[in-house]
RNA sequence: GCCGCUAUCGUCUAGAGGCCUAGGACACAGCCCUCUCAAGGCUGGAACACGGGUUCGAAUCCCGUUAGCGGUACCA
């Protein structure tokens, strides 16, 4: 029994999207599941997309879910030699080729074909050529691409998420594996660098099913026996379609921007196409790779709900306590252009937790609870102060009468309460027509933590200027 | 067009022939709590795509239909 060795292998070509963070992170719980590694592997092949920024983001983004990485990462630009050295291969056991025709005879033949309506397929033609041929094309110096001889054979696999799959290679062509200036096309340099890194696993999105058959001919060509595949679902937007730009956030970077708890995330995209059997929602890393199995893999694509990320993310948010939480607000409240100085955040954050959902909420929150130059008049704070019209200054003068009188040592969440309770008792007031106007005072709107503690959090001398500066 | 994959509440899913008058979670509605809003608690509406089989019995097995998705490159 060799022990499982996984990859991930995504393209540089933009940003870590969901969808790969999950495959990554679905190869990441299978490997610390079965004690396996778990290799990163960037496909850097397509040399006019790909950037060194774009692989770090990638990086960066599964250091972030703390999907890390046992072996790599690698570069694949760097194996062309032996994807080359395997063509070759294939070439002298003709299970290969050379096709000599050029890129505008086949794309001639392909727009031919798709108006027959029916899909272009190679011929095979240059497959047919004889020995004299090829020999005299070769001295003449013509540029030859190399093809794979597909055979007509069923190509079938046990996929470890959608069961049996099968193919028929006459259904396939002989498709090129290396391109006329020498450099390998994708399915060849997959092959050829799983082989190398003698991958068990190949867990991939389900866009690659059908590129399978085509990586299977080559390891039979190549006489090596190809590893298990598991196909898994792809991610969809809210309109079914699959999950791109126009559907807002697909980076996981702007899930990090947002707030989101790297853990928090990471249990989401775990239970997006993965069950771990019963009721478990909220499951904690051990929990994860102990339940982890490619069996409990949804078959079927999942819609993204950013709905119920938030929510996982509240849930996440209220189990931290905010010292844990403090330097990610720190972070947040420095990109809203807030400096707290040495300030101690912890009593604003837990004030504001459990209203939020995420960091950016919460550092909102605080930002204007330290900075009252950031209060803004909400509509409903607006309507409240039209509804209560003169009692709302009318109040606010009372409640500052009754606040100024006490002391600085007394500015506790439990005096402050005991203060407006009694004043509003006294002025046979309602509690709301006196807590409402102070919460208006205190943040423009009509919704916060309860009032004794937003008076406390924001400070005596802050509050009562706060106070006076509503009621001219 | 051809090849392939898929099909349980709006969404994520449980369900491996009787435990299903189909369970949970998000979202939604109502109630409780309450100075507001959350959180929390309770309650409610909400699904086995359709048609044939197999079986004493089917959400579960088989076939077909429909729909959606993926692929069909000298892209990855």
């Amino acid at each position: 029994m060799t022990s499982v060795r996984v990859r991930f292998a995504p393209s540089p070509t933009g940003y870590l999207h969901v969808g790969g963070a999950r495959t990554a992170l679905f190869n990441w719980l299978y490997a610390k599941r079965t004690g396996g590694t778990f290799v990163l592997r960037i496909e850097d092949t397509d040399k006019e997309r790909s950037t060194e920024a774009h692989t770090q983001v990638i990086l960066d983004g599964l250091a972030w879910l703390g999907v890390t990485h046992d072996e790599g990462p690698y570069f694949q630009g760097q194996f062309y030699g032996r994807h080359r050295a395997d063509a070759e291969g294939l070439l002298r056991a003709d299970r290969a080729y050379r096709c000599f025709c050029t890129r505008e005879e086949l794309d001639q033949a392909r727009t031919h074909a798709e108006k027959g309506n029916s899909s272009f397929r190679y011929d095979g033609r240059c497959g047919r050529l004889s020995r004299a041929d090829v020999d005299a094309r070769l001295a003449a110096g013509t540029p030859f691409s190399i093809r794979v001889r597909m055979p007509d054979e069923e190509i079938a696999w046990e996929d470890a998420v959608h069961d049996r799959i099968s193919f028929q290679g006459r259904d396939l062509d002989d498709f090129i594996i290396l391109r006329s200036d020498g450099t390998p096309i994708y399915n060849l340099a997959v092959v050829s660098d799983d082989i190398e890194m003698r991958i068990t696993h190949v867990i991939r999105g389900d866009d690659h099913i059908s590129n399978t058959p085509k990586q299977i001919a080559l390891y039979r060509a190549l006489g090596r026996t190809p590893p298990v595949f598991a196909h898994v679902p792809m991610i969809l937007g809210s309109d079914g379609k699959k999950l791109s730009k126009r559907h807002g956030a697909t980076a996981v970077g702007d899930y990090q921007d947002q707030g989101i708890l790297p853990l928090a995330m990471r249990n989401f995209l775990a239970l997006l196409g993965w069950s771990p059997g019963g009721d478990r929602e909220i499951l904690p890393e051990e929990e994860m790779i102990a339940l982890f199995s490619l069996e409990g893999i949804q078959k079927k694509a999942a819609v993204f709900d950013l709905a119920k990320l938030e929510w996982m993310n509240g849930q996440y948010l209220s189990a931290r306590p905010a010292a844990e939480l403090e330097p990610a607000v720190r972070r947040h409240l420095g990109a809203l252009g807030v400096d707290p100085g040495s300030r101690d955040l912890r009593p604003l954050i837990d004030a504001v937790k459990t209203r939020s959902r995420t960091l950016l909420d919460i550092a909102n929150q605080v930002a204007v609870r330290l900075d009252r130059t950031r209060i803004t008049r909400d509509p409903k704070g607006d309507q409240l102060v039209t509804k209560l019209g003169a009692a709302f200054t009318a109040n606010l003068a009372l409640v500052s009468a009754a606040l100024t009188a006490l002391p600085e040592a007394q500015w506790t969440p439990a005096a402050l309460e005991a203060a407006l309770k009694e004043l509003a008792e006294r002025e046979g007031k309602k509690l709301g027509d006196v807590m409402q106007p102070v919460r208006v005072a205190l943040t423009g709107g009509t919704v916060s933590e309860p009032v004794n503690e937003l008076l406390a959090v924001v400070g005596r001398e802050d509050s009562l200027a706060r106070i006076a500066a509503a009621r001219s």
